[in-house]
DNA sequence: AGTGGAACCCTACCGTGGTAGGGTGGTGGT
DNA sequence: ACCACCACCCTACCACGGTAGGGTTCCACT
């Protein structure tokens, strides 16, 4: 088994490449003296079974067959000198209030520099909690993060297109034909175009089926 | 400068450790001289301004700034000799097929293992196209890669939560009703408490406010 | 015993969404 | 000159969504 002094990390995060990295890093810039890179919540237990209990696992929230929820609270409950820490690539409030809610030792994002990376890991390994702050006025993830259509690859005729890029944002006929100097009757036209050319029976259909795509202008 | 046969490589992604491990990667296991790890596009041309133009970039198709299409065709036409390979994290098709029609030699999702990654850095390296395959049946993104809401987090009884999961899948009142066994109008007074409730308008107002959200059960 | 809320049912009313079926004018292609 | 397509306008009709009244049961809390 480990020696009494010695520290061990356990990386487990979905992308083979990500945790070999963090693993390196850990074991280059924060002292560990063995860090594990792992890509499933199976091979975590077989793992542990091997090697003993981590002195730290780094766990990514987004894990292939969902989140990493119940791997944490049984690692928790099954090894409770090991210190935990979840890490997560998208900045989604309601992550961070999932996660603070976990009996987990802290939290950071991926994208966090390096330096801050090897500060937190020392503050958990001290034994303290460490959780990252959100960062003020970045709402990429839903908004930014995606790519909008064109019309033309929906098959839709220019005026269509900007129809239902203002349908997608909910708003009904009548202001769609104010914003676009028409009469609600011609939008209505352009939206039965969209629908039967989209193949969705109405236009809540159609928002819950492109449900997160955006369509420009 | 850079001498004839030395093989350089830049890596760029928003997250540092990302970037670095994945250089870190290419130095120790693709045979690269040099590996340098960027974060933003900015970076990249401080970077090739030192250093020279690197024989490969790696870059992610996500930046901070949004997506790294222009920098990716400025790097194509100012350097037409460096081979260009798009990574990305997410596995969306409408990534794929902007990929597809981008001057790059190669495109690769992160959660690739090694052993592929370096498959398709040689292959490119050589001259050759390497586009990763969609993974069959995989539809992990816009579904299961968000935390179902609960309805008492949202303030709504039980039943309205169950109604509102319903009104989010795109059903009309008439379906929910035959569904959860009721009358048509005692959904429409779940939906009034559900609107009344979250602030919404109407029940387009309110999907597109929750958009890409999920409730449960 | 009384109060309040949740869940269920009812009738009645009205605004919006969507379809049908008619029309005009402009543009690009053959 | 013709046709096809797009964009725009019109009237008329009906289904659906949502509101506003009214009501009953059951349960939990005081």
């Amino acid at each position: 088994m480990t020696p009494i002094n010695e520290h061990s990390a356990l990386v487990v995060d979905d992308h083979p490449l990500v945790a070999r990295g963090i693993a390196e890093y850990l074991r280059s810039h924060c002292g560990f003296d063995r860090a594990d890179a792992i890509c499933a919540a199976a091979d975590l237990w077989a793992n542990i079974g091997r090697f003993g209990a981590p002195t730290l696992a780094l766990v990514d929230f987004w894990l292939p067959e969902g989140t990493a929820l119940p791997a944490l609270v049984r690692l928790r409950d099954e090894y409770p000198a090991t210190r935990l820490m979840v890490i997560s690539g998208d900045d989604d409030p309601a992550v961070r209030d999932k996660v603070r809610r976990l009996p987990v030792d802290g939290f950071l994002l991926k994208q966090a520099e390096p330096a801050v990376f090897a500060q937190a890991v020392a503050a958990v390994l001290h034994g303290d909690a460490w959780f990252d702050e959100a960062p003020v006025a970045v709402q990429t993830a839903g908004e930014t993060r995606n790519l909008p259509l064109s019309p033309a690859e929906l098959g839709l005729t220019p005026r269509q297109g900007e129809v239902l890029a203002m349908m997608l944002k909910g708003l009904p006929n009548k202001r769609i034909a104010q914003a676009l100097s028409l009469t609600e009757q011609t939008v209505k036209e352009h939206v039965s175009g969209i629908l039967d050319r989209l193949g969705a029976r109405n236009r809540i259909d159609l928002i819950t089926r492109l449900r997160g795509k955006r369509v420009d202008a």
